[in-house]
DNA sequence: CTAAAAAACGAACGTTCGTGCTATTACACA
DNA sequence: TGTGTAATAGCACGAACGTTCGTTTTTTAG
């Protein structure tokens, strides 16, 4: 009888299993969506009974819980990371829109962006899933919105702009290039993407604050403009 | 116990009980995707059996294809149709802009934009009705552009503007307002959304087309709609 | 008023879902 | 090496899914 009450399965091989378990889960849940990630498929994907994996769940919660914080992780260690090796300010918060762009172009998650897609799948699903998508999804927006005021305290962006409103427009931005990748396979929408926030950046920068921009390349999509 | 209504020879009953089934399974697929729309569940808000439901539908493709038709044709009353009344150019381009963020805002589909929705969730999932979706944002994509054009050919909107890359940045502040406000309920998104979106506007316009947007009123901040 | 046609029904099918049991295997430590 | 426990498998369940079928009710037409 294996029936020990209060057990918390932490280091031995059942970790590396629940743990490749959710690389797999993140995968299909991007492109499936999280209810379509269904124990079953799973298993079946990783050669293992539905029941033994479930084990390591005790309900479909409970794995969708642990898949999103996965992912999270995985979000943390492709966007977030490498843009705070940047500097403190413009440079950082320019950093941080650009591995966006980037970790959904790169299709690290063969579904797009794993939050945009859970969160418009649960938007009115209430429950423990809906809150953390949106708390995730809230500490991006503060992180974006952060990075905009740093910006502004290292006297790089106007203290005129709304940190919020340029917040909103960044992430509408990436939003938007997502989108289009997903629906069309549009990959000039990420290049867009990157001219609208940089356009913006580039607006609202000071003299000192420019010059941590990359530089702007004129020969944008033009249309035969004679010169 | 139907009811015959009016003497109006109009159409043979099962039609009339088709469209009644849509327009439910609008609602409910807007708030619980195209996936969750559910036969039984349609046929329970319905009070109808499920056989006799399924009956006006040859399958469940169908069915979402017809749902995703009667979606198009409330977009289009509700925010083609009164757009296109204003005068082609740069009135009928914002007005275009502005009756979409109130579509959604004004709740006419419990779940946000339909076709939002749907996109993210059948983007990654081959089929008719995949295609469809993509074909009729695709129309309203180029209804923005061509919005756009126009604006530029009256020489309301510089043509220095790339018009693709303004639809795209107009239809990402709406992809925007709408996610905002089914994650968070956050109303104020859309008025960002405007703002955002008249802030290009004016500074694209020329002094023709700026006499054609509505005044700007500083105090952004301020809510009070009282409607 | 009646008979054909259209519409709606009820029950059942075969799947698949999430989730419990119980039995079996693999591994850590003695 | 033996043993206890953690990890996995096998099996079964009830519910819900889309779909089919034969029947009954309602509407329409002559």
């Amino acid at each position: 009888m294996p029936r020990t009450g209060a057990a918390e399965p932490v280091k031995a091989k059942g970790g590396r299993t629940r743990q490749n378990i959710l690389e797999v889960a993140v995968d299909i849940a991007s492109a499936e969506g999280l209810e379509g990630l269904t124990i079953g498929r799973l298993a079946t994907q990783l050669a293992m009974s539905k029941s033994g994996l479930f084990a390591h769940f005790g309900s479909k919660e409970d794995l969708q819980l642990a898949t999103i914080d996965t992912a999270r992780s995985r979000f943390i260690s492709d966007v977030i990371r490498p843009a705070f090796e940047a500097e403190i300010g413009m440079a950082r918060l320019w950093k941080l829109c650009e591995r966006w762009l980037g970790h959904v172009q790169g299709g690290v998650c063969s579904g797009g962006c794993f939050f945009a897609a859970a969160a418009s799948e649960f938007d009115s699903r209430p429950g423990q899933v809906r809150d953390r998508i949106a708390e995730i999804m809230n500490e991006w927006l503060g992180m974006l919105r952060k990075a905009i005021i740093e910006s502004q305290q290292a006297g790089q962006i106007s203290t005129d702009v709304d940190p919020i409103q340029l917040a909103f427009e960044f992430n509408s931005f990436e939003l938007g290039a997502n989108w289009a990748f997903q629906l069309y396979g549009d990959q000039q929408a990420f290049g867009r993407a990157r001219e609208a926030i940089l356009e913006r950046l580039r607006r609202h920068a000071t003299r000192s604050g420019a010059t941590l921009l990359p530089p702007a390349d004129k020969q944008r999509r033009r249309v035969r403009t004679k010169r």
